[in-house]
DNA sequence: ACTACCAACTTAATGCATTAAGATATATGA
DNA sequence: TCATATATCTTAATGCATTAAGTTGGTAGT
């Protein structure tokens, strides 16, 4: 006997399907009596519901949200900020009980689960800049966090005014200031900016923290040297290390560092800490982000705090709602013994 | 103008609906000439291909699998170990093309999902015996990861001979031996097994653990003391120091401490060291999992590595293959200055 | 010239369910 | 008692595509 579908218990019962349907779907369509001769039915004939797929198919909408997270699972599995970022995501949708489907911003085409899900929730711009013109014209409710789509409802932190502050909290007048900057330009290692053009599309969070800097930096009258702009193609410990000893070689030695993640932060204190460097006394240390691990260490490290779980929750609720609105979150200044 | 669809294209270009879907899906089954023209006629009409959903509900397959945790999502993620082995499976799904959709072990109901997937792959036991009964019948393929089901493929390592070799390799004669156990019993705070009824369904790994350990040191001449069998509920800091506080004050005091997991194994160092005590001298202690955090920390920590990230593929190849073995995974003993 | 066969399409059944609109019967109110 | 409203169920159109079996025209072989 071959699985029971709608139809054939409708017919086991002697009703139409549309009795059955509804028994499931809208029980204010049919007697209480004849609702619980069905649902008991159901279950003595192993019907468990409708399938899913079909439903899906009917009513164009299954349940399933889809995360597209800016680089491979691979990565973003690993690092500490996306994985609380799901975290939240997580934890929201099981409240709503939907499903979550990881998709690859390295993928390259939206449509082969376009049509499973309800809509994505984008963390990052991602990687294969092909997606987003995919996702422009999607029909289907599109969330962008970390980045902006005209016309799409989003989550973000104020990256410029987040960075001014973290700038401002640890510059001095005096200062040499050197940028340990993430996803600056095109290229896939860690590099000084120079002269290369801004990688406009992945990198508008970045660049806003970029401009905060700056407009500190303005302020106290300092000016960054053109060899002290560094380009980190992924937040991790290799990448950071490379650019952290170069500029710290520098010569003037920098006296202050502005990273962009608390991770390349963490990484570079290391570095000068081998170099026998001392902290705060020689060199000032600012990340980005928040993460646990930095207290864990010493120096604990001044950063901007931004709760990627709580984001990542902000993120799923929005996607619900409904609501286009484009949703700034808190963030905290938390000065440590690094500055 | 509504979203075009099979239909719609072929009364288009004037040929059936099967035309045009041979033109996706079996090119063999019509001319070159005519395929090229729908081809192109369908970018024309901004037709992106067979609707999945409807393929889905067709082909009874849908490209998606779905991995079930044994515990929720949050705590998943945040997992080095859970997170490491997922990192596997994504990769090598991403090579099938195929995508990943994350499910709580914590969820009641298996069928909210069922219909949408190819099928199941399971990493340990969920945490919801319920669905243990549901993957049992479930007509979809499932493939078990760290336990075994009846009748299903499952990958796995050879837990009780690592948990022995581990414990050949750090016991002498004369010890006094504490054990750290995940998930021995029903208890949701750290405490002795004592007397407790193990539980049998979500810790056949931690048992086959705990043979191998009591087997080496069955061997040796060496018991356990009743309250020298600690129950973990989950492996984090807070419920590991919990327990290795009270093991490391009883008396006599362990002169070595068996951890099934890593992240308990560190936490238990950390603890041993506040307390005053000499790694390895005075304590020695051994792991289970290998992750990279124990190599930077010192005392370096012994460990059986399980490369979790390979575990993950091996499981995304090995529900793809359609075999139906039960594969065990190779496992390496690495000495750390734990030991 | 006739059969056989192939290439290239089409027909129509099928997968499984949702839902607006229609049909009955029973109850309500004046 | 008659018309109207309500509760309960059914009919049938619909969502979008796959695929076995059938049709047609043409080529090849003898």
């Amino acid at each position: 006997m071959s699985k029971p579908t709608l139809k054939s218990v409708a017919k086991a019962l002697g009703v139409s399907t549309a009795t059955i349907s509804n028994a499931f779907n809208r029980p204010d369509q049919l007697s209480v009596a004849l609702r619980e001769k069905i649902l008991s039915a159901c279950t003595e004939l192993g019907y468990d519901g409708p399938n899913k797929a079909a439903q899906s198919l009917r009513k164009g909408s299954s349940g399933i949200v889809a995360v597209i997270l800016s680089d491979s699972l691979e990565y973003m599995v690993s690092d500490p900020v996306a994985s609380q970022f799901l975290q939240g995501v997580a934890r929201e949708l099981e409240r709503q009980q939907k499903h979550l489907l990881l998709f690859s911003g390295n993928s390259t085409n939206l449509d082969t689960i376009t049509d499973f899900v309800d809509g994505f929730i984008c963390y990052g711009a991602p990687r294969n800049l092909g997606l987003i013109g995919q996702l422009r014209q999607c029909k289907k409710r599109v969330l962008t966090v970390d980045f902006d789509l005209p016309g799409r409802p989003s989550v973000n932190i104020d990256n410029e005014q987040a960075a001014y502050d973290s700038a401002v909290a640890v510059l001095k007048p005096d200062d040499v200031v050197a940028v340990l900057g993430l996803r600056l330009i095109d290229a896939l290692d860690s590099r000084p900016v120079a002269d290369a053009p801004m990688w406009d599309n992945l990198s508008s969070v970045s660049h806003r923290r970029l401009d905060g800097y700056q407009r500190a930096m303005g302020e106290l009258g300092l000016t960054l040297a053109d060899d002290a702009l560094w380009h980190i193609p992924e937040s991790n410990q290799h990448f950071a290390e490379v650019a952290a000893k170069a500029v710290l070689s520098q010569s003037p030695r920098p006296t202050v560092l502005l990273c962009m993640s608390d991770l390349i932060a963490l990484s570079a204190m290391r570095v000068a800490l081998q170099l026998g460097l001392q902290i705060p006394e020689q060199l000032r240390v600012v990340g980005f982000d928040g993460i646990e691990e930095t207290l864990r260490y010493h120096p604990t490290l001044s950063s901007v705090w931004q709760f990627s779980d709580k984001k990542g929750e902000a993120a799923a609720r929005a996607f619900q709602s409904g609501l286009d609105d484009n949703q700034l979150l808190p963030y905290e200044l938390r000065l440590g013994e690094s500055s």
